[in-house]
DNA sequence: TTTCTGTTATAGTTTTTATCTATATAGAAG
DNA sequence: CTTCTATATAGATAAAAACTATAACAGAAA
């Protein structure tokens, strides 16, 4: 089986016009080169140079060969090259995972920062329901996914992100609030307006009816954010909205009450989650961090990051 | 250094997702596989795969490096392709100079016979003054060349192919010859038109003229054979052509005659000389041969083949 | 939990192959 | 005919790739 090196000592060996020179520069023994030549030949069933004292040069085969040889050894510097420049993990893409009712939002505001601390790294995101987003880590369509906890799985690394309110909306003319405060014991009996079931957030919003007494419509449930928020906008009840889509996607105040429910636990918690076996996940956690700093610096009055728990 | 076994075991296992099914794909112990990929990683720099007891995966490095390694090895199968085709010497480009004198009106001729017995050997084929193929050949600019006798360089085979007379041609109104024939003596004195002195045509008639007592006319030479057989249409004298050319190019017998000389040894000999280290001579004498045969058979009023010398 | 199973990694050995030094061989030049 | 130079061959050595055996480890099953 012919090997690159063979062919790299016929290539040098056809611009030497001499296997002595090519010896030289190839910085090995001239017999090695002979015999290394010799090899090559029989492999390839071509006899590659006419032998004469003066001078060694190309046969016929030979001449024409040589090219498919050149185009071999440029390909392999090619991939080393390009090897040098994976070799930096943070030069690589890496397939990011993020559920539709976060990715949307949290997004934009993330990527430029991270852009601007790994400027060769490269995500390559899509959007799926948290519970394909999870199996897919776990099979490795993914390398690591933005998901709201609790995790299914246990076999995932988990950094903890942060913790993202979800707010109270109403249409303006319900007149629901007060200075946009409501205690918790005001939301019992309450028809709240969610996601259909596929949703991570309708659980979520679900847990919260039972705790506090609301009841959850399910006459109509929204397929998305936004449709959820037209639902209300049209005065069909009120909901629960994810404060970073409050942020990202309300622009118009006058539309909407957005109402603070005093004294209870009403949020979500979202996580960064990778194979613990990654060999990148140092990588992963920088990037938890980078995620965890920015919400502290420039959303610290929506969501609350969270620095001491998980990996 | 990375191998091409290297990096054709790493295709294996992205393929298998497995060094334990890759190692048994590749006929080869898992250790081996394992200490391979190890090194082929430490060589580029990379770690490649994401190893767990459950499976083998790329990390997005070794994912993205895939197809440039896909490629190294795509063009090392074409080359073995190549490689393979080549091996049939019949198969290659070989490089064949001619003189002007003798090609243009010789390869019609042959060409054909020659694609006929070898059907994927090519020629590239190049006319220059026979000097100068000689020492094209010498130092490798041809792999073989048509040249006359005799040679100047004597580290040359020389494989003798066939001999063609040198004919008289004069004006039909000079009116010279009886019958189309004439004696040796009766060239003496007459005034002969010839090429120029870079051709070898003209040393072989300065020869002729010597020995016959002709003069070889100065005044005006000949660029080509076809000039020269303008100046005797134009009636500026008589001079010698090669049978062959005039067996291809004069069309119009009403403007010349063409005379033959009785009892002389007009004529040139035509050789193929190639390297005597050349590992495809073989494959020239062969080619050697079917000229010869192809002028026994089809030019045997024009030429005389010679079997026995030479080679 | 413990055991079993399947997968990869490591250790130690053997085989293969690449490389070296020394020398033979053969054209070309003097 | 001798000398020089280039390649080939022989034999020895070093490097590497391969094997066997076994350890380590995770996940599934008992």
């Amino acid at each position: 089986m012919a090997t690159l090196k063979q062919i790299q000592y016929f290539q040098t060996v056809a611009e030497t016009q001499s296997i002595r020179r090519a010896a030289d520069r190839l910085a090995i023994a001239q017999p090695t080169l002979s015999t290394q030549l010799a090899a090559l030949e029989k492999s390839l069933g071509i006899t590659l140079f006419e032998r004469t004292r003066r001078l060694t040069q190309l046969t016929p085969a030979g001449r024409q060969l040589l090219p498919a040889v050149k185009q071999v050894i440029a390909q392999w510097h090619e991939m080393r090259e390009l090897a040098h420049t994976l070799s930096d993990t943070a030069a690589s893409t890496h397939r990011l995972g993020v559920p539709p009712t976060l990715g949307p939002y949290l997004l934009p505001n993330i990527v430029p920062s991270i852009h601007q601390q790994f400027d060769r790294l490269k995500l390559y995101v899509r959007e799926e329901p948290p519970s394909q987003l999870e199996t897919g880590v776990v099979e490795g369509r993914y390398d690591l996914a933005l998901v709201p906890l609790p995790l299914r799985s246990d076999n995932l690394t988990v950094d903890v992100l942060f913790r993202e309110p979800l707010m109270l909306v109403a249409a303006r003319e319900a007149n629901l609030a007060h200075n946009g405060v409501l205690r918790e014991q005001e939301l019992a009996g309450m028809s709240i307006l969610g996601l259909d079931e596929r949703h991570q957030l309708h659980r979520e919003v679900q847990r919260i009816c039972e705790r506090t007494g609301a009841v959850l419509n399910r006459d109509y449930e929204g397929t998305s954010l936004d449709t959820l928020r037209q639902m209300v906008v049209m005065g069909m009840g009120v909901a629960f909205l994810p404060a970073l889509y409050i942020r990202s996607e309300i622009h118009r105040p006058e539309e909407l009450d957005v109402i603070r429910i005093e004294g209870a636990r009403l949020y979500r918690e979202h996580a960064l989650v990778y194979r613990p076996g990654s060999p990148v996940r140092r990588l992963y956690q920088d990037l938890a961090n980078l995620v965890r700093e920015r919400m502290a610096n420039a959303f610290a009055d929506v969501v609350t990051p969270i620095f001491d728990r998980g990996g």
